[in-house]
This record gives structure tokens, C-alpha cells and sequence, in this order.
DNA sequence: CACCGATCCCAAAGCGCTTTGGGTTGGCGC
DNA sequence: GCGCCAACCCAAAGCGCTTTGGGATCGGTG
């Protein structure tokens, strides 16, 4: 069933029908009475191909999700972020395009899918330090918002935590527990929030005179087996911590493993605070906290870029929107005071 | 830059510059070249729009993921399948629409979705015992590929694993470690897979005359928080258990801290054994496979899907494709001999 | 009564591509 | 020289929708 025919049907022009489906007011309320009833009774919608491409309109909004070639560890953030977009794009009527680009074939990409018009806008995910995406988009004329920041973090639009901010607060709160070796178990610092999130130790430990062990600081892609052998190995080797900051949930259950295994408790033993993405399958607040954690929720992040984004989409000509999200600290059963030496 | 402005530039006709592109025959090699080069130089991608209008075809598959109220259980597996699956579209010139909808709403989504025209085909993930969308898809004439399985599992096309036999194999090892009370952690059983698990534990406690323990038996989404609590409701109870036997590594993470909190040493104290999807942030084989489980890669079984499913779309009329795939039995540090009583 | 502005509706022109149904050329066999 | 087949190429007709630019109709006004 398509237009003509419906039209055919209710003896009125393809116009007027579409019209009346599409809530315009030239047509009588009657009139739309009829064709809405009709329209659903032959179970019609509009063909979306055609629909687009009259319009010029995409209505779909695109993901690009770069495969680094050794771990994907966008993963298992990237997965709430999108439940939480999908929200607030079905709402609006928008569509989910999903693309899963090599890392390096990520311009090539990009150029594809602004020269083909597949989308109306692009979300940009965990931007690295340099990272060629955004002035690529804006070369394309590309609506877009970045889910973190980078470089100056100007002239685009973005969405970010506090990473600086949560970060030396988690590390004062450890400091003023009386952990003076502290470990970071960071995400790859290619990326910008991982950056930040070691500056804001850093700035933490100078702030009281401590210096950084370069022997506790690692970083990687954020999996429980990082946080696991890292781990593992700073508590084997000498001048083990007493305590870890981790800059995921994910790395945290790693450090908890190792923690285990070497009958060390946490809270007691030895202090682990997180980074909590309020994953939804790893709540931590089950049960009472588990970890002591900065929190943030990906998810609400997720629909809220959405919104952004679509904004941004319906009306180009604004100004960039920025958004600095704060972190909330949540004190869990995971620290204590450091034990005495 | 468009077709006609192209074909303009290069004195040639629509239709030859057309078919140079999408490698007809009808067209010089030279010609052909000419045209290549002048596309690339231009910068110009066929508009998909138009595209899609023209060819009929959407060039698109849909996955359509429930938003269950409470817990998005396919969540943690659902962004592994994902990525294998989106790896096969990328390769064969599909794009991956992923609509998210609310449960209930999920047939409104389908009809929409087929009488729209946006996909070639559909993804259906985590089918239920009773799952309406199997005969809604065959109703609309749909290619869709089921990943799992449900009913008779006959005249409709699936990807799944073993699962009876994958439980049934995992309860033996724990009995013949000597295990009798053996806790069972299991996905929500509206879902097929949770069943057939659940029968796998069940056959083999009957081969030997062991009977199940309801008390040790619980369902729920996925989560860690499940694992935990019902870890440690079970193990601060009467007649607690002496193994676990858990649906998804995550619950087992939950069950592992549950344990911790205790004092209990996984491999020696209490055995754990679970199902690994091998979600690539939990990898269970770093530093030594940390849990005995049995296993099969999700991200693999979405590549595999993907292939199936475009194979079911340029191929309507060809019978129903299936395919059952063994789990392996991986041994790892978490199991160990019941201790005597 | 002529005029005018609302109100309701329509025919037809796109949107940018693919594909049908030929047309033109040149070479080859007879 | 004629006919015929390849080899190349083209004009134009869709695909199914939106949107432009009017054309009727009708009640109210001066």
C-alpha cells in the first residue's frame, strides 16, 4: 500500500493525504479524520526511503564505533550510552545508525557518510588527544557532538564529567585517609578523560607534597584483566600500595580479584576507589555500595547528548553547546584508613 | 556533486556513469577508469537516499532491542553481539539500524518497521518461551534470523548454542568433584535459553539420583548485584551450597564477591563454574583462566548471524538455515573437590 | 452585485538514483 | 555493399514521497 493508492481509495489527491498525515492545516479536520482512519485500517506508513529522500531529511543519526584493533574499550561503556541515546531518538523519531569503522579507516568513513547523506548528524564517542574527528566534521559541515572533549574544547559543541575534579577529589579523600602510596589504574592515555583523569591524581598528590610513583601509575584498555595483573603485579612487587584508584568499575572488579587472592579486604587491607559508570548490570549500589566511587551515569549521559545532538541538528546556526557534568562521590565499603606501616 | 552534475562534467550520460560505478559490463574500461577518477576527485558518493528509493532495497538491517522495565538483561551480551555482527555488515555494504524499544510496544515496532520499508531484514535476540515476534515476522514477510531459539524451532531460521547439553556437561564435572548441593544462578526464565539451562542442570542431577534443591535454584537479570545477592542469601542459609553453577560470568563476579566477603576461597572453599560469552572487557583467560566455564564467543555468534541473515535476504526462497553450536569446557582456578562435610 | 479572503483541495514538479528499451557505431563475414 | 552482432552509450520512465503554485468554492462586505 502506498500513497496513490491510499489516495485512490479515499478519492482525494496524494497531496491532500499527505498532508492530512502529516498534520498540516490546509485540510479540513474531517478530511483527516478519514484519512488517518483509512491510512491505519491498510496498515499504511509512508515509505522511509522515499520519505528521506523527498525531504532531504536523513532523520537518522549515526554512531560511529572506531575497532581499535587490540580491545574495543569503548565496549562495555558504549553500550549503555547507546541504550540512552536510542531513548530519546525514538522519541524524536529519530533512527539509530550504527557503524563499526576500523581504527584508520575512520575519515574515510566519515567522508562516506557525509557524501552519501545517510545521516543528519554524527555522535562522537571518547575522543583521544589529538584526534582528527572534529575537524574533519566541521570541514564536512557535519552536525555533531562529542561524549567527552579535547583539545582547546572550543568551537564544538561536547558533553563532559569533571574528569580533573572528580579525579583529585577521589585521590584527597584517599589521601586524607592517610594513603600516601597510591596507585592509578588508568584508561589508555591516548585518550582525553584518561589524561585528565591522571592530572587531577597528580594535581591531588602535589597539592599535599607526595610524589607520584611512577612504579603504581598503569594504564590500558579498561577490562578486568588490566586491573587484575596490574594489580597483582604492584602488590607483588616492592613499596605495594595501599590503595588503588581505578578509572573504571570494570578495572575495580579486577583489583578486587587480585585483592582476594592474596586474602587481602578491602576497606581494611587495602583501599580501591572507581570511576562508576552506573553500568546497568554492574550496579554498585546493590546490596550498599560496594565501592567508594565517583559517579556519573552513562546512560543519562547518553540521552542527554541525544538531545543535544538533535538540537543541534534542527537548528545549525547556534552557537556550540557545552556541557560540564559534575561527579557525585559515593562512599562505599571499599575504603578505610591506610593501614599503619 | 551529484549524478547528473558528474555525468555533466564528463559528457557523458547519467546511465553511463551510473553503471561505470556500480561495474556493469555495458561500459568501456576506459571509460569506466575515466569515470572512477572523476568520481573520486569530486568526492562523490551516490546519495543513499536515492538510492535506496531507486534500488528498493534498504541496504539496511534492523536489530530491535527490548527495553525490559527493570533490567536490560541482553545488555552486557547485546554490544559484543553487536560488534561481530556489525563487523559482517560493514564488510558486505549493510548498515545496522538499531531501534530500541520498550517492551509492549515491540510488535507496534515491527509492523512500523515492515510496512516502512527502513530494513532488508531483522536481528531477534534472547527469545522468549512464548515470543510473538517469531510469527509477526513470518506474518510480515520479513528475512529474519533468530539468535537462539524457541517453540519447535522448526520453519524459521536460528543460530544457537547447546545449551542443555553445555549445563548438563558443567553440573557432571561438579558432581564428579563430589559436589550435592549445587546452586543454580540462572537468567530470568521467560527466556528460552534460561529454560533449556536449567534442564541441563536438572538431567544431570537426575542421571544421579541427585535431587535439585529449590533453594538453591534463583533467576533474575544477569547482574552482578543477582550474583551477589543470591550468593550470599544462599551461602548465609540453611543447607548452603557447595558449588555454583551460574548463567553469565558477570553473575559469577557477583557470586566471587559474595565469597570473598566470607572468607571463602573459590577453587578450594566453594567451586564456581559459569557460562563465558567471552565479553571482551571480562576476558576469563588473563593470568590463567580464572573460572572453569563453559563457553562460546557471543561477538563470533554475532558474525555468524550477521552472514546468515544477509544470506536469508539475497536468497528469500531457500529453506530455514540453523545451526547449533557446541560450547567448550574450559578448567579453570574455580573449581575444586567438594571438602568433606 | 462584485469582490475578497478563507478554506479546502489538486496537478505536477521535483528529490537523485537505477533501469528499461532502445539507438549508434564499427568491424566482420559473405 | 549489405546485413548483423558486439560494444557503447543515451533518453526517459520510474521509485514513493513532499511541496510549490495555483484553482475552486463559499460566506461575508461595501
Amino acid at each position: 500500500m502506498n500513497l496513490k493508492e491510499l489516495a485512490a481509495t479515499l478519492n482525494l489527491s496524494q497531496t491532500t493525504v499527505s498532508r492530512a498525515l502529516n498534520g498540516y492545516p490546509e485540510v479540513r479536520e474531517e478530511t483527516r479524520a478519514r484519512v488517518l482512519a483509512a491510512a491505519k485500517a491498510a496498515n499504511y506508513a509512508p515509505n522511509s526511503r522515499a520519505r528521506r529522500l523527498a525531504t532531504g531529511r536523513a532523520m537518522t543519526i549515526g554512531h560511529v564505533i572506531p575497532l581499535t584493533g587490540r580491545a574495543e574499550m569503548v565496549n562495555p561503556i558504549f553500550a549503555d550510552f547507546l541504550i540512552g541515546a536510542g531513548e530519546v531518538y525514538a522519541r524524536e523519531g529519530y533512527d539509530l545508525l550504527l557503524s563499526m569503522v576500523t581504527d584508520g579507516d575512520s575519515e574515510a568513513a566519515f567522508r562516506q557518510i557525509a557524501a552519501n547523506g545517510s545521516v543528519d548528524g554524527v555522535m562522537v564517542q571518547a575522543p583521544q588527544i589529538t584526534d582528527p574527528r572534529i575537524a574533519l566534521l566541521q570541514e564536512l559541515d557535519l552536525p555533531f557532538l562529542v561524549h567527552g572533549r579535547t583539545g582547546d574544547a572550543e568551537g564544538y559543541s561536547w558533553l563532559d564529567i569533571a574528569n580533573i575534579r572528580a579525579f583529585r577529589r577521589a585521590t584527597e579523600f584517599l589521601l586524607d585517609l592517610g594513603h600516601r602510596r597510591i596507585a592509578l589504574l588508568n584508561g589508555q592515555e591516548c585518550f582525553d578523560f584518561a589524561r585528565r583523569r591522571r592530572q587531577g591524581f597528580e594535581d591531588a598528590l602535589e597539592a599535599r607534597g607526595v610524589a607520584p610513583l611512577p612504579h603504581l601509575m598503569a594504564n590500558d584498555a579498561m577490562t578486568e584483566g588490566f586491573g587484575y595483573l596490574s594489580a597483582s603485579a604492584m602488590l607483588d612487587g616492592p613499596e605495594p600500595p595501599t590503595a588503588f584508584l581505578a578509572s573504571s568499575v570494570i578495572i575495580a572488579i579486577g583489583i578486587r580479584r587480585a585483592c582476594g587472592e592474596r586474602g587481602l579486604r578491602m576497606g581494611r587491607d587495602i583501599s580501591v576507589i572507581c570511576h562508576d559508570d552506573e553500568l546497568s548490570y554492574l550496579n554498585n549500589d546493590v546490596g550498599g555500595p560496594a565501592f567508594t566511587a565517583t559517579r556519573s551515569s552513562i546512560r543519562a549521559a547518553g540521552r542527554r547528548c541525544a538531545e543535544i545532538l538533535i538540537d543541534l541538528i534542527r537548528n545549525p546556526e547556534q552557537p556550540p553547546i557545552q556541557e560540564l557534568w559534575e561527579t557525585d562521590l559515593t562512599v562505599g565499603r571499599s575504603t578505610g584508613p591506610c593501614p599503619a606501616a
